[in-house]
DNA sequence: CGGAAAAGTCAACAAGTGTTGGCATATGCT
DNA sequence: AGCATATGCCAACACTTGTTGACTTTTCCG
């Protein structure tokens, strides 16, 4: 089956789509604003995506792609999460826009959440971790907050720092989550 | 001077808003819904506050109101911040419609940096902490993500948490923000 | 070529938004 | 009481939103 001309638009408009929501959140992202992005008639929007919840769902596909952190001594675990997080997500919309999208839209926040569960509190159940699921969440209070200070609310201090400087810092932290006693 | 009629209103207009700005955030929560909360007419809400924006610059005034930490043992004071920070955010709707806004909205972003670069900093100035800003930075990325992660995500794991279990785990996290020297 | 299917365009709709001005009512002062 | 002012309600505006259907153009295969 030879490439379809539709395929190209198709993903313009899902780039379009994780910039916008990315940037403008879930409802101030319009489909006009997608649509004139992706230089297509909103329309085409319509028509290979359904409606705006599903583009979304398709733009907000997300995988943490966490690494195999076997490997890794116990006490440096936090400071490779961080830098796997930061670069992650650095390098792709994907999650700013779920991130956005999440503070007001429930479907997305229900997504956030399945990131969590899904995908890092099993990973660290293969850690042999006790309690994956609450230090999973331990975990997202400070990575999403970051995010949160870094990417969206662009809190000064906090984009000043370094990937370095924040993998010293916020790694022990992570790394504590991970591996501390639960009271 | 005798208590207006209409202070009555404006309270209640007040009241309304960010109990809506908390639950459904800047975009979503319109002006007739709020007016319908405080059951007036939304041309009532414009008189009273001009426009939408000004409404919820009215709503979003915040107020951290850190207690004096001078007496705090060193190496309690994470603890003492969380407990102060959890107290204060469910008590009051404002600091929930603040986050919620400030993810899509630029002016409450503003603001909810202000509050930390002008409430939270310079009370760490007092403590003579040095580099009260980075530090102010770093609080804050534990502490957004939480309220992010217990009251806008409301992520399983992390709102089963007592105050008492997440003063314990995220306290010397933030104790160590103020104290650790930073690379 | 010729025609069917895919891809794209255009205009319009129904609903909801912030916002405005005019009009009625209530309040309080003299 | 009577009047000015504060307070409230109603209807409408201009605009934007997601979404739809009909129409035209392009593509592709027998």
């Amino acid at each position: 089956m030879a490439e379809r001309k539709s395929d190209r638009t198709r993903a313009a408009i899902l780039a379009a789509a994780r910039e916008r929501f990315g940037a403008d959140g879930y409802e101030r992202a319009t489909i006009r604003a997608i649509a004139a992005d992706a230089a297509i008639d909103p329309a085409m929007v319509m028509r290979y995506y359904g409606n705006k919840e599903k583009l979304f769902a398709a733009a907000a596909e997300f995988d943490l792609r966490l690494p195999d952190l076997g490997g890794v001594p116990r006490d440096e675990l936090g400071e490779a999460l961080i830098r796997h997080f930061l670069t992650r997500w650095e390098g792709d919309d994907t999650l700013r826009a779920l991130l956005r999208a999440a503070v007001t839209n429930e479907s997305a926040a229900e997504r956030m959440r399945e990131l969590f569960a899904a995908q890092l509190a099993p990973t660290l159940r293969e850690l042999k971790v006790d309690q994956p699921a609450v230090r999973a969440g331990l975990i997202a209070t400070q990575t999403l907050g970051l995010a949160l200070c870094r990417y969206i609310l662009e809190l000064g201090p906090v984009t000043a720092l370094t990937h370095d400087q924040l993998a010293a810092v916020l790694g022990p932290t992570l790394t504590r989550y991970l591996t501390a006693p639960l009271g």
